[in-house]
DNA sequence: TGGACTTTGTGAACAAGTGCACAAGTCGGT
DNA sequence: ACCGACTTGTGCACTTGTTCACAAAGTCCA
């Protein structure tokens, strides 16, 4: 049993739940749990079980017929498949609000991530101390890159800021972004970009809600996103 | 021309992308462009021209051929479809790091929300006061949610508070939840909710970046995401 | 050993989303 | 009034993602 992943594609898709599965794993072996199945698995990370079931095997066939998965390979198999076998050191670009708040965030650093240094643009901050940290210039931001091996950056300056950022971070060897700033960012061809907006997230919901206020008669059950049963009307982000 | 939209059924992936072209027309509008072509259009969003057609078409035929999009008619058509003609009230439950960022972030304002009342449930926070708002008590929720007519939140409490606030949240009368905490929460039909998992965010990025290291022979253009040529490598959240 | 029961892994049907390519309008100039 | 340039709206083919449903494989107990 168990043949290796060979040169199995991850679907898109399926990848964005990993970190899903991730997770609920953790909680069982902090349970202490050896063993799941998918339906428990799936109950966990808020999915069904099938999509679990498949999901899990573009990994490989790692379950046991009539028992479920062992929970502590399993994590190996999905911290290896996500490259969460070493910490990454991630720069954070812009200590306003929000970069301060995912400064002090220790969510980040109990999977994996490190918050290694702090940039911002405006000399007024640079050199205040943000938790552990001292914010550093803008103007040092590829020699703090390089010297600390970062790969991973955070964009959580102003809309109007983030596009320069990323072209610098990109420059100066960061090979995937996070861009919290609510403006289109393009990288070239090879860097991952992802970005999280807060009020797209508002706006969307507020579509639905405004969808229900106009009861002119849509199948009642249909709720946004990715939604079964009474289980998990969750939406993938 | 532009017969209603009728009862037209707008896909999922196209409510995603509407705050997304929403903006785009603010930045146009801003500038004082009195049309744009789906192909501009679709530039300062990021995405491309045919996408960008098909989903305006599913709101109606409001656009010119051989001109384009007049500007300001469709950010009305837009944000009405979004319910942005409005200001949404909008609760904040979670007084930490981020619940404090977010209720200080002024982006939210200027695009249709409010943040209206700040809870938590630890009594030593209660009564301080953040920005222009004082926390409030969590035992006070429902109040706070009916006295103003609140129908969004966002839960920025500890993981494992968070699926309890949702249940009072829904209880109060909250149809749309905007969930920050790492954690599934589940919440009965009728009500909406979409989460933003930071960690998640990296890991996703960090399974891209493990992958570029693995030279094994990917085809090396194959970015995370809705990528494609030099544009817009960008991740739908 | 055998038989009842559980749970995986996956083929195949279905559903949703994307992108191409082109007919059908619209405009401005002559 | 006509022509050439431009741009929308959409049918269609294709890709990706989801769900079902069931054989295969394993456990447990007598």
């Amino acid at each position: 049993m168990a043949d290796r992943p060979a040169g199995r594609r991850i679907p898109e898709a399926t990848v964005t739940r990993l970190p899903l599965y991730y997770r609920a794993l953790l909680e069982c072996a902090d349970r202490g749990t050896e063993t799941v199945s998918s339906e428990r698995l799936a109950e966990l990370a808020g999915m069904n079980a099938a999509k679990v079931r498949k999901d899990l095997s573009y990994l490989g066939s790692y379950g046991t017929r009539g028992v479920g998965y062992e929970v502590e390979f399993l994590l190996g198999r999905i911290s290896g498949e996500l490259g969460l076998t070493q910490d990454w050191p991630v720069v954070i670009v812009g200590v306003g609000n929000l970069g301060q708040a995912l400064a002090n965030y220790h969510g980040f650093g109990a999977r994996g991530f490190r918050v290694e240094a702090l940039v911002d643009a405006d000399p007024a901050k640079v050199g205040e101390q943000v938790g552990e940290l001292a914010v550093e210039s803008l103007d040092d931001l590829a020699e703090v890159v390089a010297e600390r091996g970062i790969r991973i950056a955070i964009i959580a300056t102003p809309a109007p800021a983030a596009q320069e950022v990323a072209g610098l971070l990109v420059a100066a060897g960061v090979a995937s972004i996070l861009n919290f700033a609510p403006t289109v960012v393009s990288v070239p061809d090879g860097v991952s970009l992802r970005k999280v907006d807060l009020a797209t997230e508002l706006q969307i919901l507020s579509f639905y809600q405004a969808e229900q206020g106009n009861w002119s008669g849509r199948k009642g059950s249909k709720r946004a996103p990715g939604s079964s049963s009474p289980v998990i009307p969750e939406v993938a982000s």
